[in-house]
DNA sequence: CCATGATATATAGTCGCACCACATATGGCC
DNA sequence: GGCCATATGTGGTGCGACTATATATCATGG
């Protein structure tokens, strides 16, 4: 309805994270997983992609791998590390406190 | 406990919105009420407050007007516009479609 | 066998939100 | 008289997500 696609801060972060959480994924793959499993409510533009999986390793929330096979162009995987896994946690923790915030605040039907 | 209380994009305005909506308020009494309301867990800034106040006004969603009474020092009282109620409602229900999102791609439990 | 589209990764530039720091001013309290 | 809460305001910064653009490979079909 709105042509409202904005992300807000730090869901596609979130995303991502969950994403790799039982499985290590190449880029592309994630984006596509994120488009899948959201119902195309929310666009995850691929440029986006890349400079936040950059950040995320540079973090050390991530670590990725080149992957080459024959038949298909090279891909890097990317997998959580330890400390990623933490910050997971810690953000799902985060987005309900903020759930739960807003609920109160601005009158957010917790259905 | 995690040292992170960055606001997410846009739920702030959600917010202001929101405590406007019943009765106009002033600026530092709505940043009270969002403090009050969230117990905390959201912590709104005041530096941010303001700016935002003009932006939400430039956009035609709120309107303020000075009051001035004898005893205390002028003050702006901000109330929503026919306009800022239809935004308040596409803001929610983006929100709430942002949070079902959320639950499905990153596994948020939705309690 | 060449064109097209899906796959896959990457960079440059821009915009807007929330932040911190700082500034100004008044009323109430001890 | 000094401090705190109240109340509004400005300047600069950081950063996440956006648009636009670039490059390259694989699968499909005409």
């Amino acid at each position: 309805m709105a042509p409202k696609d904005d992300l807000k801060k730090g869901s596609a972060e979130l995303m991502v994270l969950a994403v790799i959480e039982d499985a290590p994924r190449h880029g592309y793959d994630i984006a596509r997983s994120i488009d899948d499993r959201s119902g195309g409510v929310l666009r995850f533009h691929v440029a986006s992609l890349y400079p936040m999986l950059y950040r995320l390793e540079r973090r050390g929330w991530i670590t990725g791998r080149w992957v080459e096979k024959a038949g298909q162009r090279r891909r890097r995987y990317y997998r959580l590390t330890p400390e990623g896994r933490r910050m997971l946690r810690q953000q799902r923790n985060e987005w309900h406190a903020l759930f739960d915030a807003l609920t109160r605040v601005a009158g957010l039907e917790p259905r």
